[in-house]
DNA sequence: TTATCCGTACCGATTACGTCA
DNA sequence: GATGACGTAATCGGTACGGAT
């Protein structure tokens, strides 16, 4: 249980993928909910589901493998009852089922363990290997048979986790060694963050490729601005420049014209209260009539009549 | 209460085997 | 039949946590 918590704070487990969550200035695909092609968590999320045989059977609290509650009130460093301490060939292990399962490598590999003998019984699974020729002591890579493939799926469709109760079941059901059930959890697990991560990859390559047409856009719009700004013959053309003026006490900001009467209230920003005053024409002071326009992007220019009003 | 050890579970990286073109 | 690519079962070394002392 601990060690889901853990494994949790440690790399996100699946889901983490990753989990940055850019802006992505371009419209709503910048979020990971509207994508469709993949949003963080969501493999994991797929197994959290709390319906299934799997839990009808054992009866978990609460399985979500992000929060590491996947084995609820169940201590998987709590040996089961003990009662199917031996495993599916009846060899029972000389250390704990739980370490048998899964305990150290230097007692779970040991070459002449009784433990590695019935993993290397039950690799005989079936009839593939009745010749015999199978299982000796080198390292001999079984095949899983499409039946045992399709039930680990569809278990771990329904959580990606197991406890060691689960995995005995399985391991019975199977007719594998409680390690094979662990060991293809596993590479399982890696398979899926694998691909996530390739997911996560090509989304953040598209994103990148959208900054950069999007800084392309707006570094052509700033040059033509500027042009813009510096031909004299567009200031002949142009109405006389609208100003800004501040309140030097409140800092309040008024828009004035310098071809139009003065400023009147009306056009004073705000002075409410006590403490506001009317700008006094003589102490006005000019301030940019884009004063966003050395702003970041995402503050222009809604953040502008806020300042204005 | 803190430090240390042990057992356990998991991960990433790698190896090695089986299958297929 | 030999071979290389690929998928994946299995192993290795490491980390982190909880419980016991």
């Amino acid at each position: 249980m601990g060690e889901r918590e853990k494994m949790g704070k440690k790399d996100d487990g699946l889901g983490l993928g990753l989990s940055l969550s850019l802006g992505c200035g371009t419209g709503n695909q910048g979020s990971w909910e509207n994508n469709p092609i993949h949003k963080p968590s969501q493999l994991v999320q797929n197994h959290t589901d709390q319906k299934g045989p799997w839990n009808e059977l054992f009866q978990l609290p609460d399985r979500n493998p992000d929060t590491r509650s996947f084995l609820g009130g169940v201590d998987v460093n709590r040996l089961p009852s003990m009662v199917d301490c031996e495993d599916e060939n009846g060899v029972s292990s000389p250390n704990s089922t739980v370490s048998s399962i899964s305990g150290k490598r230097g007692e779970r590999s040991e070459p002449n363990g009784e433990e590695n003998e019935a993993e290397r019984t039950s690799c005989s699974r079936g009839s593939d290997e009745e010749d015999g020729s199978g299982c000796d002591t080198s390292r001999k890579k079984l095949r899983l048979s499409k039946e045992q493939s399709l039930v680990l799926e569809e278990t771990f469709k329904e959580h990606n986790t197991l406890n060691p109760k689960q995995k005995l079941a399985l391991a019975r059901q199977l007719n594998l060694s409680p390690r094979q059930v662990e060991v293809w959890f596993q590479n399982r697990r890696a398979r899926t963050k694998l691909k996530q991560t390739e997911v996560d990859c090509e989304y953040m390559k598209r994103c990148c490729e959208n900054l950069t047409e999007e800084n392309r856009r707006l570094q052509k719009e700033v040059q033509e601005l500027r042009a813009l700004k510096l031909s004299p013959q567009l200031y002949m053309h142009m109405n006389p420049p609208t100003t800004l003026t501040m309140c030097p006490s409140c800092e309040r900001v008024a828009v004035s014209s310098s071809s139009s009467t003065p400023p009147s209230s009306s056009t004073v920003a705000a002075p409410v209260g006590p403490n506001r005053h009317r700008v006094a024409p003589h102490v006005q002071r000019p301030v940019p009539i884009y004063p966003w326009a050395t702003l970041p992007i995402h503050n222009r220019p809604s953040d502008v009549p806020a300042s204005r009003s």
